[in-house]
DNA sequence: GAACTATTTGTACATGTGTACAAGAAACTT
DNA sequence: AAGTTTCTTGTACACATGTACAAATAGTTC
C-alpha cells in the first residue's frame, strides 16, 4: 500500500465529487469518473467495487469534514450569538470553498439511494443537532426574542446556508465570511431581543458586516 | 384532437414531474414515466419526441404557473412590505403545494441540459426581476435599513423560499402561509428601518405571524 | 358507414451502463 | 533478485436506456 496508490484513491474521490456535483449522481458514469481521474474504469472498480460504495466513501468524508470544521471553530468562541455567526462562517466556508463532496451531501441528500441515506441519517442528524444546540443556547441566554419557533429558525438558517451554493462562485465579489456575516446581521437584528440590541441599529449592522463587509475586522465605520 | 387525448398529455406531464422531482431528471426513464401514467413508452414518445422536449414543456408550464400566481397576488396589495410578504406566500404556496414541476424548475435548474437552460434563462430572469423590484421598492420607500445589500437580500429570500422544499411535507404542522409569514417576520424585523418599526417589537412579531401564526388573520394578541 | 386522421401498441436497435474478470505490470517484502 | 502482494489494463457481458417505426386500433369527419 504505497503512497502512490493512496493518491490514486484520492484522485478518484475528487473526480467523483466534482462530477456528482456538476452533473448529478445518476448522470455521472464510472467511466467518466475514471477519465476525469486519468485512469481506466477498472481501476475505479478496484478501489470502489460499486458506484454506491464510492458514494458512501464520499459522504463519509464530507460529513466528517464539515462537522470537524464547525466544531473546531466553536471551541474558539463562547458568546452564544458569536458562536452562531462563526458556525455559519465555517459552514459556508467548507460548503463553498471546500470539497465538492460537501455540496453533494447537502444538496443531493434527498435523492441518495435509500440505503446510503439511512446509513448516514445519524451523522447528519448529529450535525443538525449542533445547530439546534447553537440556536437553543442563544435563546436560553436571553439574546433572542422569546417565543420564536426555534426549529423553524434553524431550518431557515440551514436553508440559506445551503442555497448560497446555487449562486456563489469562488473569486466573486464576496467572500464566504462576508456572506455569512451579512446573513447573520439580517437574522440577528431580526431575532435579537430588544434589550440585547445595540442602541444604534445602523452601526450594529456595520459591526456585523451587512453594510460594509470590510469593517468586520477593522472598526472604521 | 379529442378531449381524451389532451388528458393523456396532461397525465404524462404530471407523472414526469413527480418522477423528476423524486428521483432526479436523469434517473427517470421514459419507461417509468409511461408506467406511472398508465401507458406504454411509445405513447410518451408520440407526444414528446424526446426526453428533452418533455422537460421543456414541463419547465414552460412551471415558470408560467409561479409567475402568474405571484403577479396575481401582487395586484391585490399596495404596501411595499406587505407585497413582499404576500409574494413570499404565493411563492411558497405554488412551490410546495403546487405542481411538482415547479420544484424541478427551482431545485434542478442548475443541471438542466444547457440548451434547455438557455431557452428559459430569460423567463427565469423575469421572475427574479419581480423579486428584485419588490425589494427595491421596499427599500426606496424608506422601509428598509439604508445601505443594505439588496441583491444579497433577494438571494437570501429566494434561497430560503426554495430550501423549504427540502423539509416541508404537506399536511404537516404548518401551512405554507405560516412558514412564509414566519420568515418575513424574521427578515422584517431585521430589515425594517428603525422609524418604521412598531414601538413594541414583541407585538410586531405577533402581528407578522412569528409568535402565533394563527394570529395573522385575526387580531387577538 | 367509408375514408381519413390521430393515437396506441409492440417490437427492434444502437448505444451506454454497472460490473466482472483474466492477464499483465508495478510495487513491495525479505 | 525472487517471490508475493497490490494494482492496472483491456475486454466482455448482461441489462437498461432513448428513440424509431410498422402495424393495429380508436376516434373524427364527410
Amino acid at each position: 500500500m504505497g503512497k502512490h496508490s493512496e493518491q490514486n484513491r484520492e484522485q478518484i474521490l475528487l473526480a467523483a465529487a466534482a462530477l456528482f456535483r456538476r452533473d448529478g449522481i445518476s448522470a455521472t458514469t464510472i467511466r467518466a469518473i475514471a477519465h476525469e481521474a486519468n485512469m481506466l474504469p477498472g481501476s475505479v472498480t478496484y478501489r470502489f467495487p460499486t458506484k454506491d460504495a464510492l458514494l458512501v466513501a464520499l459522504m463519509r468524508r464530507a460529513i466528517e469534514e464539515v462537522s470537524v470544521e464547525v466544531e473546531r471553530v466553536l471551541a474558539e468562541h463562547a458568546d452564544p450569538v458569536e458562536r452562531l455567526r462563526y458556525a455559519m462562517r465555517a459552514h459556508l466556508r467548507v460548503l463553498l470553498d471546500g470539497d465538492d463532496a460537501v455540496q453533494v451531501l447537502l444538496l443531493d441528500w434527498h435523492r441518495l439511494p435509500e440505503s446510503t441515506r439511512d446509513e448516514f441519517a445519524k451523522e447528519r442528524k448529529r450535525y443538525e443537532d449542533i445547530w439546534d444546540t447553537l440556536i437553543e443556547s442563544a435563546a436560553t441566554s436571553g439574546r433572542l426574542v422569546p417565543g420564536l419557533d426555534l426549529s423553524l429558525l434553524r431550518k431557515f438558517a440551514f436553508g440559506v446556508g445551503n442555497s448560497v451554493a446555487f449562486w456563489y462562485r469562488p473569486g466573486g465579489e464576496r467572500t464566504t465570511d462576508e456572506i455569512a456575516d451579512a446573513f447573520c446581521a439580517l437574522l440577528g437584528l431580526g431575532a435579537l431581543a430588544p434589550h440585547a440590541r445595540h442602541p444604534d441599529p445602523i452601526s450594529t449592522y456595520a459591526r456585523l458586516g451587512a453594510l460594509d463587509t470590510s469593517s468586520v475586522k477593522k472598526e472604521e465605520q
